[in-house]
DNA sequence: CGACTAATAC
DNA sequence: GTATTAGTCG
């Protein structure tokens, strides 16, 4: 059985804006450590994760793992007859065939409640690889949306290239050809990324399907890391450990255990490490599994600052100002069509982050107060 | 000869914007009372009534009564070249093809004249008849247009059902049932409607056109009310005066006259009867007839206000808030479409008003400065 | 049958 | 100005 209560409905609606034009249909995995959701895109080219702490509701309860398949159309329908600061419950029977939506307004005697659908999904639970990038660009998301939509009316890729001089993103199109460049705020350092391990194994796939390098390394570093995030997702964390290489065997449930957690940390090690590596408080995991005080819009950036680790953590916080980390040059060419899509989640969260390791699918994420959303796009080869 | 000044042409966009897509062409039938106009909705199956009181305008002259062919295109169009705020002034001449059209800026030396081609118009002017209603609801207007909105988007027709816990507007669609209920501000007490003469005669009508119900009674209570909204239409209140049952003959001139005043009470009612049955001044007639000092938005409640009659007038004014009467429980379906359209009055007053009766068509009517818009609805028999 | 474009509503 | 929807075109 399944309930949980979201401070503001509006969260799930922007999700939900976020994804509805790439996915129709996806499963919902709810457990007791929050809610998540994969799923590749109509076209399979792209993935998007969502995860939703149990910890970000203000109240959440899941009696057993369960899968809620919805439509997200249909969803979304529901979701639009509540207003954003509407407290909406999600509620669902152990075997239910429906889920239960119900929104209660702040200040007022409005009870709308709906009764969705919902459907049998085959859960393609992709694994999704725990990867060190050798670049990592965090901006504003707002900056992304226009940097894709403006090319992407020129051309039908972009070619994203992290060199020392900065982020270029390049289209040629048959009208015009564009290109923009981005210099790294304050002074224009360019840093190293911050690696799990500095292990970095790129193996490349063919079709262009999730990720597929892997590191998975959760030692000192990432541990403290993972410990912040996943705040009381021990158990989560058992079944990392040990965990090594996931991706390459589809359509397995490792995704809310393993991979997701995983991935989780690159979030949140955003702000953390940003400027990388400092190891204090790097194994407190549970104990900080305290709540973040401001919420919505800018909860990321204040989850992560609550937590007071790393130097800059600030600068992730303003919404100024493009932080470029690299390792190595990295020119990757992609749809525009998909970036465009993703970048929709910038109601989420004002900083986006993209990482990227040639070859390697590129990892979009907005992090937000209940937690993260993520999209991998396989890269173009060659002039496809 | 027609001249009618109207101190803001905005009132004149709103209503068109608010029928433009029910109807797209209706005569306009202007006289000394003012200028009304009815019509069927494109698919016949919905009645708007339209009254603009010659006292609402900044100047109004009608020498004798006339029929305005308009199509409601072109007048939205024309109209479009007025700014909200600017004077309007319409001209007809007797036998005129043209309607002219004078916009003069508040504090400008801009002139604008517009001669818009008038249209023959086969005039279906209904009868619409005076009913007493089981229910009556008066609500933000904004929260209506929620609800329909919301609702449409679930399915086609919409339930609502008026009992002792509130109004409840329910809808069930393919993806999703969705329900919103609504219990009456302050306290909750749902009174009782007030009628004209508490003779509630509800006649079923096979053909789901307008009202049939009847129950017109212009005693002491109505008769005050009456002439307060009516203020200087003496004669029409003389036409209305041995008026009993209209509805059943349709096509009838009656409208004007007859049923539109009587519909005009009831709306007048609305604050007034709120707490119903206060006797004083119930027959002030034509001196209650001084404009209202607020207008627009809030016009209809300050003019009720102004007139200063009843208990719980103020109420109305707050926009907030969810009034319920109710002498029987009632129960009734409804294309969310039209419901939908009729929303769109919001921008002319913020509360709205559904009167209500089983088997008995929907009156959704608002009220604003210078008269009232009213849609007629007939409800949905059985599962259609 | 799908995609694109145009119109319209928000 | 944006997003949706309806209609048209391929």
């Amino acid at each position: 059985m399944l309930e949980a209560k979201l401070a503001e409905a509006g969260t799930l609606k922007k999700l939900l804006d976020a994804i509805k034009e790439l996915v129709t249909d996806a499963n919902f995995e709810c457990n007791e450590e929050g809610i998540t959701l994969q799923a590749m895109d109509n076209s399979h080219v792209a993935l998007v994760a969502v995860l939703l702490e149990a910890t970000g509701f203000k109240r959440y309860r899941c009696d057993r793992p369960m899968p809620l398949g919805v439509n997200l159309t249909s969803l979304t329908k529901v979701l639009k007859c509540a207003k954003d600061d509407d407290e909406c419950t999600l509620k669902a029977a152990d075997e239910a065939d429906v889920l239960n939506l119900v929104y209660e307004a702040k200040n007022s005697d409005r009870i709308a409640e709906y009764d969705m659908k919902l459907m049998d999904i085959d859960s393609d639970t992709l694994g999704i690889p725990d990867t060190d990038y050798d670049a990592r660009v965090t901006m504003p998301s707002s900056e992304f949306t226009r940097i894709v939509r403006d090319l992407s009316q020129l051309g039908e890729s972009v070619r994203i290239e992290v060199s020392k001089e900065g982020v270029r993103f390049a289209s040629d199109g048959e009208a015009a050809n564009g290109s923009v460049l981005l210099r790294p705020a304050e002074g224009g350092s360019i840093g190293k990324v911050t690696q799990r391990k500095s292990k970095v194994k790129t193996e490349k796939k063919e079709d262009g399907d999730v990720v597929d390098v892997d590191a998975e390394d959760d030692e000192e570093e990432e541990g403290g890391v993972r410990g912040r995030i996943k705040k009381e997702k021990k158990v989560k964390k058992e079944l990392k450990e040990g965990e090594d290489v996931d991706m390459e065997d589809e359509d397995e449930e490792e995704f809310k255990p393993k991979s997701d957690d995983e991935g989780e940390e690159e979030q949140a090690e955003d702000d953390d490490e940003e400027e990388e590596s400092d190891g204090k408080k790097r194994k407190k995991k549970a104990s900080s599994s305290k709540k973040p005080a401001k919420k919505a819009k800018t909860a990321s950036s204040s989850k992560r600052k609550g937590k007071g680790k790393s130097n800059s953590d600030d600068s992730d916080d303003e919404a100024e100002g493009v932080r470029i980390q690299m390792n190595a040059h990295v020119s990757l060419t992609f749809s525009l069509k998909y970036l465009v899509n993703f970048s929709k989640s910038a109601s989420l969260c004002n900083r986006v982050q993209l990482m990227m390791s040639n070859d390697v699918p590129l990892l979009v994420s907005y992090v937000f107060g209940q937690g993260y959303i993520r999209y991998y796009l396989a890269p173009k080869i060659g002039d496809e």
